[in-house]
DNA sequence: GCGATCCTGGCC
DNA sequence: GGCCAGGATCGC
């Protein structure tokens, strides 16, 4: 799934947007609309302008200049793409914003883990999905000695299981969280309270490092991410560590484990990640 | 905090 | 046929 550096590249190779208005609103019969109903999505966006796309950790906020701005998330297997009309029919297609000037903006997610809910504020704070999440990783404002205070509410919490908690700072997943560890040199399993604040600095450090990475590459494509342009990323070839369970480090620095944490896949090097 | 669960599709 | 997948919520 898209994680904070694939929604911010698809955010990124969306704009600019259609500076005309939104012709038509078309939903399909099993969107995953959340606390709002077709109709008020339809209200919300038909003849509406955009202003501005903008994100918070991995959700995608459409803001128009009516009282509504449309609040997505990709899931694992969401995508977001700029097509011209007339296009053809793309499978699990969910909701498509057809604008005066022929563009289409279309989200599609076959395994529909993703979400469509709308906000009526100015930031968000209506939005059930964004009022749990923690500053976006990559927002200045996130001083390290902040993030510190925030993880430290969480003493009992494994590194990897903090990194993948929106509540505490928003946009990780699973990849980036493994290459997080990594870059940090810190044990997935090391809990906060046996990390010093140098250590925890140093993860967030970390943190933004490989995120912004993965911006400038345009993203992870492991199998279906695609940006706006219907593009792949290239952040896959520079993984240090996920996916290479029995072989080296991409850096040749250690060999590479996997095992099951929270339900998922960890990747790391023993011999570098204390 | 942890496991089960929501879905579809691809791969072995 | 079974397992795995880039996520997040819900219930214990």
């Amino acid at each position: 799934m898209p994680e904070l550096p694939e929604v911010e590249t698809i955010r990124r190779t969306l704009l600019p947007l259609p500076s005309t208005r939104i012709a038509n609103v078309t939903l399909s019969a099993v969107a995953p609309l959340e606390h709002c109903s077709r109709q008020t999505v339809r209200r919300a966006l038909l003849n509406a302008q955009c202003t501005a796309l903008t994100r918070h950790g991995k959700y995608l906020l459409l803001w128009t200049d009516r009282d509504a701005g449309l609040v997505l998330h990709l899931g694992m297997t969401g995508r977001l793409l700029r097509v011209a009309a007339p296009s053809p029919p793309a499978p699990h297609t969910h909701c498509e914003l057809h604008f005066a000037d022929r563009q289409i903006v279309r989200y599609t997610d076959p395994r529909r883990f993703g979400t469509i809910s709308l906000t009526h504020d100015p930031r968000g704070a209506d939005n059930p999905f964004l009022q749990r999440l923690g500053p976006d990783y990559l927002d200045p404002a996130l001083r390290p000695e902040h993030f510190i205070v925030r993880v430290r509410r969480h003493p009992r919490l494994a590194l990897k299981a903090l990194l993948l908690h929106q509540g505490i700072a928003a946009g990780m997943g699973n990849i980036y969280a493994c290459e997080a560890l990594y870059h940090a040199a810190l044990d997935p399993c090391r809990t906060v309270a046996r990390c010093s604040d140098a250590e925890l600095a140093r993860l967030l450090h970390a943190a933004r490092h490989v995120l912004a990475k993965g911006i400038t590459h345009g993203g992870t494509t492991l199998r279906d991410y695609v940006d706006g342009h219907g593009s792949r990323g290239a952040m896959q070839t520079f993984l240090q560590v996920y996916g290479r369970d029995g072989l080296s480090t991409l850096d040749g620095r250690g060999m590479v484990s996997r095992f099951p944490q929270h339900g998922r896949s960890t990747w790391f090097a023993p011999e570098i990640q204390r």
